[in-house]
DNA sequence: TGAGTGGAATTGGCCTGACCACTTGACCTC
DNA sequence: GAGGTCAAGTGGTCAGGCCAATTCCACTCA
């Protein structure tokens, strides 16, 4: 997996106690030993067989909860969630020997999002949508040109510029997936390869894109700014390819 | 908002206190109480400031680490994340007034990525991808011959064709937004909207669809399988929107 | 003087045990 | 048989405590 030398040691990162028991529970139900609408044990018997205390399980619920993979009913029991996921639903917290999604893919699937995102937001997009992508735009330059890095995601002139064209397309759905992806790409793990997106050089040509896309969206033209938004995530993926560790090479077919 | 007559009350499901929690202390973060990499205070004191236990303090922490919103660091506190979300994490369960996104957001939504996912899929997908989707129409006609509804969730023919195809597509991302988009689709509350879908003359169609859907894929025809997944979903959208409770209406033009 | 070190204070991680409130279903009454 | 009652089961919450990791600063020693 890795060269002989150069062999850096990443902590283990215990994983927190909730974490393991919520992982065990969770691979049983998509293993099919809890069936759904079947009820699981209840919390007590579980704490006592996972020799575990009973507020470590209730931690355990609460994200197997969020992860829609389970019902908690007052008074009545746990019980596994009837519709829903057919083959994939993922706890948020990665599951030992799975590192996630790699930012490859999460490359590809901005491509498509925004690509349409972008496409959309050029139907519908008012004068307030586009004053606030050219805002994020101009913050953005201005922060190139004073070299100040944002240390707030909220001043994120690049991420703004993106969720802005989001909003335009009016659909909060995929206004957070776009915020979700862009969560990935910038996650502690990858920053090594994201970093290079933001030298210098590489953001003012990310800038003019985003100009690019920004005159297709004002100018209503739709697949204008698909093919521009396209344009712009190619680069990004360039750019992150360029002197890269080879080993990532192989993933960049998946990202077409 | 509503005619005065059919005035159904619909249960308030009281919100669990660790909810509560989380949304308020997320609230405060979104809202700037709390900038990115600022420390928490400690639980303890949290518990005391909101009036409820260590516990509950501690399983709030679980579900806005899981959202995204802070990072918890043993022995040292608790931290507003860095990265991430220009403007909208939400935590998984809905805020008061909040229904959350709308069926049409949905729809909308999986037309955009289910399309795209299609037009993917037609590139990569090898005889065994097909064979899958295939087996996921076959098992669908037959429940509809059958007259059977599938309890299982892993056994819904119809969920089945769509992870299958977004399976196909390669990527574990969009493979899961479609599992998501899906959940949402079939949550409780809109139950007796897409209930009508599963009516058995609607079935057939959508089974048919799948079929064109599949052709296209199978024939390795990219734009061709966009368009007939397209043409699937606008008219999931069309059965959603007859007969129904006109105030949805106007949100139709958001589904495009 | 300054680098290093040791330990106390802080803070999250986890446990025990208890009580309350809601749900469910068997049982009892009419 | 219909309807009401009650107890067991189960999640919701609280209180208090101990352990372990992290910080940070006063102290030591070169």
């Amino acid at each position: 997996m890795q060269g002989s030398e150069d062999m850096q040691l990443h902590a283990v990162e215990s994983q927190r106690l909730y974490q393991q028991i919520a992982q065990q529970i969770g691979a049983l139900i998509r293993g099919g030993t809890y069936r759904p609408g079947e009820k699981l044990p209840p919390e007590r018997d579980l704490a006592r067989s996972l020799s575990v205390s009973r507020p470590v399980v209730r931690e355990a619920m609460v994200a197997l909860e969020l992860a829609g993979l389970v019902e908690v009913r007052t008074g009545a029991g746990t019980f596994v969630q009837r519709w829903q996921d057919g083959a994939e639903t993922r706890l948020p917290f990665a599951e030992p020997g799975d590192a996630g999604p790699s930012p490859f893919e999460i490359i590809a699937a901005r491509r498509v999002i925004e690509g349409e995102t972008a496409a959309i937001a050029a139907h519908h997009a008012t004068p307030e949508d586009l004053a606030r992508i050219r805002e994020a735009i101009d913050r953005m330059t201005r922060d190139i040109d004073q070299g100040v890095q944002a240390v707030d995601h909220r001043d994120d002139g690049d991420l703004l510029f993106h969720v802005r064209i989001a909003k335009a397309a009016r659909n909060s759905i995929l206004e957070d997936m776009v915020s979700q992806l862009w969560l990935g790409m910038t996650r502690p793990l990858f920053t090594t390869i994201s970093r290079k997106v933001r030298l210098p050089e590489n953001a003012r040509t990310a800038v003019n894109d985003h100009r690019l896309v920004f005159e297709r969206i004002a100018a209503h033209d739709s697949s204008g700014a698909r093919a521009a938004m396209h344009r712009h995530i190619d680069v990004v993926l360039e750019i992150m390819l360029t002197g890269d560790d080879a080993e990532f090479a192989e993933t960049k077919e998946a990202a077409q």
